[in-house]
DNA sequence: CTTAACTCTGTACTGTGTACGAAGAAGAGG
DNA sequence: CCTCTTCTTCGTACACAGTACAGAGTTAAG
């Protein structure tokens, strides 16, 4: 098995990821000094992914970028797929630690806005896995400061997880709409207007496709994309569920504490 | 450029992808008569992701599956890329359409309970992109009938796109984590209580992950990973998000009926 | 029959992750 | 000091991916 994967992971030992991600350093070393450390190799990773995309993030790249020979890398990261958990537990430093004066509806939608704009600046997140088996450090202090969002206000903890799980499900499907919007745009080098009035000859000569078929479709379609470009309207559609999910989570927690 | 992308497209002419989308045949042939149809070969791909995962669903792969060679199945087909589009197309011809007496939330969550079971039977399509630039016939028949379950209940076009989008960015994010965990548990041989019983030690000699340093992550983590498993737990967060997302729409439908 | 269109296939190119083994650097023990 | 052990670095090589290209063979149109 090779494996461009992104995905699977988890037949092997979780130890060497545990001890990159907590940055153990192990006993002192007795061969010659390494050029490098992970954390550069890590780096590295980072900058070429957000100038691209995780594709450019291949142990090639990596080690060129770096002045290294590929299989160097090996020394560092045990292989591609821990280096892109490293890399999105590293990443994941850059979450702002949310004041604690705020409520919990503040809190929140302060957690919901940084998550989003933090998927912008890194849209490989996207591509990358959502679940991954042990948590990092970056990774484990955000959990707690979104925990720490709405503590105490009447849920019990699977409640606590579900919300927090909810919220960032929002985000991340939302977020994904807006920047596959932008990849978009840059790909083809078309606005989604220009695209649209491309393809839509080619859809209007397919009877079966005909906006008679599809009524709503077509004309929620339009009113979606007509009125804003598809950038814009994933912001839309953000904004109005968080809204959505935090009028929910309210009736909850109001029916709770009556 | 190679790629085992999942990701971009968009640069190309959309009109052949939209053709065998919608199933135009084209003008009369003249050459021999083809051995397989592009339907064929969708089958097979989805056979095959539907036996593994998405990495199973190589050009190779799939034309081995057919008895034929690797090459042919581009007569059928323009790219692995649209391969994956087509399937993911066809497949959502199994969701089933709603039957029509329901009120707007029991549709919505018939919907959800079923795009929830979809995402069981094909993991591959959590995998796979979420924004298509051209909408197929099953894809397009499926966001009608979604709009139909909450159609005249006093929402706006852009309010039901996004009611819409965030019902299913919900099911996608917590299916996600479901099929993650029994993908974990599959491919370590392990349990989720056996393999924290065995990465938790590792952890635990890490000074700086100590719980004293989480503490509400480490409460709610353990609150959630023992009372359930992991899989049954993201069954939970997906009930419970979506009782708490139709709550938050309810809240707005009532207000703007009022 | 000729010709044009079409299917099918083998070969080959580029690019991927990474196993393996050799070469060399630096500290540990004598 | 030398020797040994450990560690880093690297070149080579393998299996696998997508697919460009060109040729061979098949069918229907003219």
């Amino acid at each position: 098995m090779s494996g461009v994967s992104t995905e699977d992971d988890g037949g092997t030992d979780p130890r060497r990821v545990i001890e990159l991600l907590w940055g153990v350093s192990g006993p002192p070393r007795r061969g010659p000094k390494p050029k490098l450390t992970t954390a550069d190799v890590v780096r590295a990773g980072i900058t070429l992914a957000d100038a691209g995309s995780l594709d450019a993030v291949t142990i090639r790249h990596v080690a060129e970028h770096l002045g290294v020979s590929p299989m160097s890398l090996y020394t560092y990261v045990p292989g591609r797929d821990e280096l892109l958990e490293l890399m999105i537990d590293h990443v994941r430093s850059e979450l702002p630690t949310p004041e604690p004066g705020l409520g919990w509806r503040a809190a929140l939608t302060a957690i919901a806005e940084a998550a989003w704009d933090h998927f912008h600046r890194h849209p490989w997140l996207l591509e990358a896995a959502t679940t991954r088996s042990v948590l990092g450090p970056h990774t484990f202090a955000h959990y707690e400061h979104e925990l720490r969002a709405i503590d105490g206000i009447g849920l019990d903890d699977v409640e606590m997880d579900s919300v927090i799980t909810i919220v960032n499900g929002l985000v991340r499907a939302t977020a994904r709409t807006s920047v596959d919007a932008a990849r978009l745009v840059r790909a083809s080098g078309l606005t989604d207007l220009q695209w649209w009035e491309r393809a839509a000859p080619v859809l209007a000569g397919i009877p079966a496709a005909d906006a008679a078929n599809f009524p709503l479709a077509s004309r929620v379609g339009q009113a979606a994309g007509e009125t804003h470009n598809a950038a814009s309207d994933a912001a839309h559609s953000f904004r109005f569920g968080l809204a959505r999910v935090l009028d929910g989570i309210e009736a909850l927690v109001s029916e709770r504490q009556r």
